[in-house]
RNA sequence: GCGCCCAUAGCUCAACCGGAUAGAGCAACGGCCUUCUAAGCCGUAGGUUGCAGGUUCGAGUCCUGCUGGGCGUGCCA
């Protein structure tokens, strides 16, 4: 429907530029939007608005002239102007209707697009330290990344799903000598207990399996404790092996995969920081001060220049990130998306600077960053505060256990990354039962409901008899639905590009309250055959179109509640 | 101090490249189950889009300045 309008609006004006009405090289997109107001009819163009001042004439004036000069077409019932200069079309009941066919045609395929044609993109996200469990803000990380690579994948991207972690740094030395006291029976209490070690249970869990000697299995290694006390090598292995097990089984209750798990220690094992700091030097970016030596990140827009490799000659954690990307950019990837919590946006100008100052030809804004805000916890009616060393924590798993996988998805990525997030636990586990993304599920499970009724009643759907009556979808209620539908894959496109999952949720949600209006209003299974299998087919559609949806999300589609 | 993000109904949030009368949910109030799932629907009420200017046919959206909140500003990650 749309692209018909596009078509005549597009001979319309090339009708006016011959005529002189409008200059012949005046360039303009032809904008054409789904109205937000039914009265505006279903599409509404502002081009008289745009053209007014090039062709010098008043915009309802101009919009005459269009009108005037748009081909005669059974797909348009009315065409008006409106308010400033708007054109408004109205589309015939049987044109819009033909969505149906469309929808049902391509099933679950509906919505996908190939305007990626195959490029390679790297998603990176979560990237969490094995360190601790997973907690609510790698939660939103995790599902944000997630759903970013769905639509990605959805528009014909190749993409991979990639998570880097630290696994030798000082954190990982602290969380040995963590896992070592307790395993002589040290508590956070005790005076002996190491400065900044991690107090949480969860290294008491660690040191017990150790002592065990447990074999522990996560995506990327596989380690069997030795149960020496003393082997703060074997301890070491066996903490981050705990851990990174502990989160892949988080991870997978999210439903996230990954392809790739990226060690920060291979950067170094495989001579690539030592490397890209040759490299950097040579560049001639770098200098020499205070002991240290330094990157000029104030020649590529940084605020005050950074210290590389300390005076005690470890280098800074932004120089495995230089080299990491580096890494990114050989293996081909012209797309990275970075998706991190906004407390660390600091790192966007460094590791920037860093790739520039390399000079090998990588692009100034290369990578690209979605930072999210940071998620506040709220349980009983108290923020809760999240500290890895306190051992006060709300892991990503309560919320699992709690609240539900759906749900907690649907939480998390229904709002703008860049706003900030408040959980309230006690109010999601209260409104389980009444809960956005069952709203959601519901109408799915209610269309499988009316059409599994269609079987057992004795009257099954007749699919080509309804796609022949698809002109008797003449409810206001219906044809509201009929242009939802047709937006679907400009809304998934547009998603993608702007890499905002929430778009989805937001269209899924004005999808499911059309239909539960429309379920209510207009009943499906009327005796009369023709409108019957007419409005089975529109159910048809509307269920594929959400549940395609829900997928992106990663979110089950019930066929019953 | 400087940098980034945010401010929209009582609360939590939407609003596509600047479009017409700013929309949902929750909370409040009043209705709808002898008919396809009431986890639903219909209606009422609720707003100077933080403040002040500017840009233009048109601003929640763009620009400037303020106020308030979050994050960052390490030879931490």
């Amino acid at each position: 429907m749309k692209e018909t309008l596009l078509e005549l609006l597009t001979q319309a004006l090339s009708t006016l530029k011959s005529e002189g009405v409008i200059p012949q090289d005046h360039e303009v997109e032809i904008k054409l939007d789904a109205t937000r107001d039914k009265a505006h009819g279903d599409y509404a163009c502002n081009l008289a608005m745009i053209l007014a001042k090039p062709a010098r004439m008043a915009p309802r004036q101009l919009a005459d002239r269009l009108i005037a000069a748009l081909p005669d077409s059974p797909a348009v019932s009315k065409v008006e102007i409106a308010g400033p200069g708007f054109i408004n079309f109205f589309a015939a009941t049987a044109a819009a209707a033909q969505i149906i066919e469309r929808v049902i045609e391509s099933g679950e395929r509906f919505g996908r697009s190939d305007f990626g044609q195959g490029e390679s993109v790297q998603v990176e996200f979560v990237s969490a330290n094995p360190t601790g469990p997973l907690h609510v803000g790698h939660g939103r990380g995790a599902v944000v990344g997630d759903c970013i690579a769905r639509l990605l994948e959805a528009t014909g991207h190749r993409v991979t799903r990639e998570f880097y972690y630290n696994d030798a740094g000082a954190q990982i030395t602290n969380l040995e000598r963590s896992v070592s006291a307790r395993i002589k029976g040290l508590e956070p209490s005790d005076p002996a207990w190491p400065e900044d070690g991690y107090r949480g249970d969860y290294i008491a869990d660690i040191a017990h399996a150790y002592r065990q000697g447990e074999t522990v299995v996560a995506d990327d290694r596989r380690v069997t404790a030795k149960a020496d006390p003393e082997d703060r090598e074997a301890i070491r292995e066996f903490a981050v092996a705990y851990l990174r097990r502990e989160q892949d089984l988080d991870l997978k209750a999210f439903d996230v995969p990954f392809d790739v798990y990226f060690l920060e220690s291979s950067l170094y094992s495989e001579g690539k920081v030592a490397a890209t700091v040759e490299r950097l030097i040579e560049g001639g970016h770098t200098f020499e001060a205070d002991g240290a030596l330094w990157l000029r990140t104030t020649d590529f827009g940084d605020d005050k220049d950074r210290v590389m490799r300390k005076r005690d000659g470890d280098y800074t954690y932004f120089v495995p990130d230089v080299a990491y990307h580096l890494d990114k950019w050989r293996r081909g990837f012209t797309t990275v998306i970075d998706e991190q919590g906004a407390d660390h946006h600091s790192t966007v100008t460094r590791v920037r600077a860093g790739l520039q100052a390399l000079g090998v030809g990588i692009p100034a804004g290369w990578p690209e960053y979605v930072l999210h805000q940071m998620v506040t916890v709220m349980r009983g009616g108290e923020e809760v505060k999240l500290s890895k060393r306190a051992g006060s924590y709300v892991t990503l798993r309560d919320l699992i256990d709690e609240v539900g996988r759906d749900a907690t998805r649907y939480f998390l990525v229904a709002r703008r990354v860049d706003s900030q997030l408040t959980f309230d636990i006690d109010l999601a586990r209260a409104q389980s039962n009444d809960n956005p993304v069952y709203y959601l599920q519901y109408a799915h499970a209610r269309l499988c409901s009316v059409l599994k009724r269609a079987e057992t009643q004795g009257t099954p759907f007749d699919q080509a008899l309804g796609l022949a009556n698809l002109g008797l979808l003449e409810d206001p209620r219906e044809k509201d639905l009929l242009n939802r539908l047709a937006a679907f894959p400009e809304q998934v496109a547009r998603a993608a590009k702007s890499r905002e999952p929430h778009q989805i949720a937001q269209y899924l949600q004005e999808l499911a309250a059309e239909f539960h209006t429309c379920y209510n209003a207009v009943k499906v299974m009327v005796d009369e055959p023709d409108m019957r299998n007419a409005r089975l087919a529109l159910a048809l559609a509307v269920r594929q179109v959400l549940r395609n949806g829900l997928g992106l999300l990663g979110l089950d589609a019930p066929e019953e509640m």
